[in-house]
DNA sequence: CATGACCCATACCCTACGGGTATCGGTCAC
DNA sequence: GTGACCGATACCCGTAGGGTATGGGTCATG
């Protein structure tokens, strides 16, 4: 199979329409309908059921959607840390969680930088759930994420943390001088919950407020318009004007250093090991 | 990023040779000369140094090499895989070490048969070694690996046993009749350890026997060629001739459930539920 | 019920790319 | 110095992949 058929297959797939998913490769709409043929003859496998009026996924096309897409990032990662290999200025991209794991962070790169041979650590700090494509498709080398909240399906991890998490309440509010909370507590103070982007980067509807990541939350809090439990080093990163109340019956969250299997370069192995090692 | 340019440099930085690339490929040595300097085009980056005696692979070709690989097999696993959605008699394939966790296998299989909407479920036995590229290409969905031997590199895992580890040795060994041993004690008894096969099939150099798997290895045992420091559950493997002895400062040994990554089908999620509520 | 909009498949043509053969040019060994 | 080896180049050919025109089936609409 051809990483170009498997393309061309998953732009119909997505579309359920061959004159809009043409347009989208740039091609017109025979060469498509064709290329789809071809690809079902060469598997032997149905994978849309056509009518004049609409295309469906089969089963087997819908199994291939999904392990194509795994499998064109794997291309995709390959060319694109193959590329980046050949840079002299060789460097380790990192994601995080913009506000998340702050001291943490700090720790990694101080502790990375003192090892020898340590090249360029270039932090990228992103909205909740871009961390796992960029680290897929090769864009970033390692990712600090956080269990159970973000995917680690496919990523090689090591744990580093684990914290209990907090409820972020403004200064004044009556609850605010609490030692703890519980989740039902939290719950029926009925302030919207925000509302994270899903995989696909959309949001699920509901009333909260739509955020990206943890800093932005902060400010809603502030301002009363938005309720939050977080894990506990946040605490470090929120100033006056808002208060964290444990939350013990929260789940536990795990910070992890991730990153993609069958790349672990010296540099990498480097960061890992210093990072398990805090 | 087309596969067959990846197939054919993959064929070049392995054999390190054009004209034999070229042989294992079934076309000549011209058209590939042509087509990786045309993937060192696109991808702007020298791949091969070439001499006119020799050819060696650039930083960027040896990540190219690895990430390579990854990436041909997503992608034979996608097809793979949507071909086996199609069929009709649907199955789950199983992948384990011939003779390893053997009761624990036994439990998953009763306890997923009895699961309402259970497939059939195929069981392949194998060497060491020989699941982990099943599981990558698609040849098998799911597998047993052991911790700290398998490599769980880019696989999603849920843990479901732990074990101690024995020494097995001859029924009448002078020491086996001694309630545990020392890893010390064990490699003072001066008898071969087996060689067990690396990642690529190969054995590494030494004198012990080649083995493939645990079974085979029992017989061993018994001749008193080898000797050999195994899970636990081996125990109930195990008939009169040869004796277990604890190891209490062998490695732990965890026995996990493996599977790749973006493949969470009805059946697997079930068969995942079922092995790690156990 | 007829007509048009919509959508995928087919027919047909053309270009460019992938592959083949012959040969060159450079390097090492004997 | 000569031959063996090996990758690159030159040149040719077939076909795979892309384009345009159009067919044929289905649904919505007046």
């Amino acid at each position: 199979m051809e990483t170009r058929e498997l393309r061309y297959f998953m732009a119909v797939a997505e579309e359920l329409n061959f004159g809009r998913a043409a347009t989208r490769l740039g091609i017109a709409q025979p060469p498509l309908s064709r290329a789809i043929q071809q690809l079902e003859r060469r598997l032997g496998v149905d994978l849309l059921t056509r009518t004049s009026r609409s295309v469906a996924l089969t089963e087997a096309g819908a199994v291939l959607l999904r392990e194509g897409r795994a499998a064109l990032d794997a291309v995709d990662a390959a060319a694109r840390r193959a590329r980046r290999a050949a840079k002299t200025d060789a460097r380790l991209v990192l994601v995080a969680k913009a506000g998340a794991s702050a001291e943490l962070l700090a720790k990694i790169l101080d502790g990375y930088a003192a090892e020898p041979g340590a090249i360029e650590l270039e932090v990228e700090l992103c909205g909740v759930g871009e961390q796992e494509p960029r680290l897929r498709d090769g864009r970033a080398d390692v990712a600090l994420l956080h269990r159970p909240f973000d995917s680690l399906s496919g990523f090689d991890v090591e744990e580093l943390t684990t914290e209990s998490q907090v409820v972020l309440l403004p200064a004044g509010h009556p609850m605010s001088t609490r030692a703890s909370l519980t989740m039902a507590e939290v719950a029926a103070l009925d302030l919207p919950l925000p509302r994270w982007p899903l995989r696909d980067g959309t949001y699920p509807p509901g009333p909260g407020p739509e955020v990206r990541d943890p800093a932005q939350i902060l400010q809603l809090v502030v301002l009363g318009r938005a309720i939050v439990v977080l894990p506990d080093s946040v605490r470090s990163q929120i100033g006056g004007g808002v208060v964290a109340v444990p939350v013990p019956d929260a789940p536990l969250v795990t910070t992890v250093i991730a990153w993609p299997p069958q790349s672990r370069s010296r540099a990498l192995a480097t960061l890992i090991r210093v990072a398990a090692g805090l």
